[in-house]
DNA sequence: GTGAAAGCGCTAACAA
DNA sequence: TTGTTAGCGCTTTCAC
């Protein structure tokens, strides 16, 4: 049987994996380090001899054995990435980017993913899974795990945390500026003349990146002479939308969310109730990611998933490259912290009072 | 300087990692192989030595290196599984729901990733990426890598499909049913009595779930007595909005889209064209995944990603369980099919006629 | 240009 | 119960 235009093709009734260095250097009549040599194409060889090696190796179908090379090698090629539930769109892109630009920059990267719910075991699990492959480098990108569990590591391999600012030193950020956001859509409600004010967020510990935001919109309202209700809910969007509604029967002219989820959750609700948007209440959320948002008119804020992944990978990469230091308790190389600001999304569900 | 109150703090000034087993044993008094017995709690020990070890080893900071136990155990306890581009919030979903059924049943999953748009290439190194940490398995979620590439390893380690059909033997898979998605929106269309029927897809390279629901959506309306457009764009969502746009001014009461974002395009061009919908076109798609198509009221199928995902996991955890065959080419063992089908959504966007 | 030899860090019989 | 002994598959000086 003639193999498959397939560039894989293996031997007709053998193997493919499992099939070493040793089978392809002997089936091309030379050594293994010669074989290892011309595979790579690294080192001393003659070109012939590597055409030869080239050929049995496709021909047995030999898929080099990464554990064993970078075990003998010492080092790593590729980096992991530490991943919130991607059924996020936020972070589902942002996953997608950080690929991307990896991809760009010629790094591998291997992923591991954490439930959106689960608590620290699960993450320390993660964590230890991809230290244990002897990664050369950490992007993290969810909140679920600490610096304190970072930290031990930070002078061992570099660690980038993207989307979510970090405190901790020796540990490199390319994060969202969600205070700035959360001051930019609250000035973009105070302009509309809003100064009863509704601001439905995520408890601290459910979502940092929520809390942010909503502390900021707090205070740029407050500063603006606006009346404030901070509803802090758990982590499901429908938590705390009816106090929300019952404040604005109470005289708020405007929910402030501090998540794209939330704003639907607060939108069904109004729907349900009977309320229009914007014409009892305005509504506003943040994120920007969501497909069709436009469609819905949403008034949210555009996240820079793009720019913090793009700066999570290069930072990432600068990192790997030809600097060695740090050996020592070294400050020689001062922690990289990037902030990014997203962009106005006016859209249609805030209104003039 | 006392450790935190985390559970990985590390040597006060020394490293972590780098630690290796017979650091720990030499620290804790007893042998390399004692040690690795103690800290996998297999096999036999005082428990008091355990204790010792644990110990030693928490204080040192170790762990361990994977890529060393794997090799020399022989085999890999962790499932690869190739993702396309999760950018998109169906494959997003499909990736959160792959990753919590592992979880739920305790394998191990690393994930490489392929962008949308890539070609062969990068689909073959993803390929090897895997198969070169010698996965126990593969679960493969891209249509972008074919049969011919996957066969020549299918009988070195199994291989799940998930979403997508496939043909191949043994290549198992846990599928959407996307001919049945196409009929029953065609059958609604049918129903609301639109006999004049633009169908907007991917061309079958493009997006092969998208053409087999288009396909089996003409079959359907012809079968019903309509007349039927069919449009075959490219990968992005405006590509043959106009011409739909154009066969609705020409007679066509509804645009069936193979996906969501399609449809979201129709809408907008629809909405920037002046057409009402559903009052001068009817608009279906497919996917039914996007937070907030219910705001939308989109018309839609929700595809059945938890079913799917679930599927391909419990596939996979079965062939990877003690049965031991097909080392020959051996048919001893069937392929595992699944397809699974979605439920409508009959939202506001399709109206009779 | 090529080969021989010594491991990388860990596991798994088998002895002790 | 614990230690000894071989490797797993590959890379990498260092001679030839």
């Amino acid at each position: 049987m003639s193999s498959s235009s397939s560039s894989l093709s293996s031997e007709p009734g053998g193997p493919g994996l499992r099939v070493t260095v040793s089978d392809v250097a002997a089936a091309a009549g030379v050594s293994r380090a010669t074989a290892t040599r011309a595979l790579k194409g690294e080192g001393r060889f003659a070109p012939e001899t590597q055409e030869r090696i080239l050929a049995e190796a496709e021909r047995l179908g030999y898929v080099r054995n990464t554990m064993a090379a970078e075990l003998a090698a010492g080092r790593t090629g590729t980096v992991g990435l530490m991943l919130r539930d991607a059924s996020n769109p936020a972070y589902g892109l942002l996953f997608s980017r950080l690929q991307d630009e990896a991809h760009r920059r010629g790094l591998d990267l291997v992923t591991v993913t954490i439930g959106a719910d689960e608590q620290g075991a699960e993450q320390v699990n993660a964590l230890h899974r991809l230290l244990g492959m002897r990664v050369a480098g950490l992007i993290v990108a969810t909140g679920g795990i600490t610096a304190a569990q970072l930290e031990p590591f930070a002078d061992q391999v570099p660690i980038v945390r993207a989307g979510r600012v970090e405190t901790a030193t020796g540990i490199h950020t390319a994060h969202y500026d969600d205070p700035s956001h959360g001051t930019m859509l609250a000035s973009h409600v105070l302009s509309l003349g809003h100064r009863n004010v509704v601001v439905l967020s995520g408890a601290s510990d459910v979502s940092f990146a929520e809390h942010l935001r909503a502390s900021a919109m707090r205070e740029t309202l407050v500063a603006g002479g606006a009346s404030v209700t901070l509803l802090s809910a758990g982590a499901a969007p429908t938590e705390g939308v009816d106090e929300a509604l019952a404040a604005v029967r109470d005289g708020a002219t405007a929910v402030m969310c501090a998540s794209d989820y939330r704003q639907l959750a607060v939108m069904r609700a109004s729907r349900a109730a009977g309320l229009s948007v914007p014409g009892d209440v305005s509504v506003t959320g943040c994120d920007g990611i969501l497909p069709g948002a436009d469609l819905l008119g949403l008034t949210t804020l555009r996240i820079p998933v793009e720019a913090v992944a793009a700066a999570a990978v290069e930072t990432m990469q600068r990192l790997l490259s030809p600097d060695a230091d740090s050996d020592s308790d070294s400050d020689s190389e001062s922690t990289v912290r990037q902030a990014f600001v997203g962009t106005l999304v006016p859209g249609t569900t805030a209104a003039a009072v």
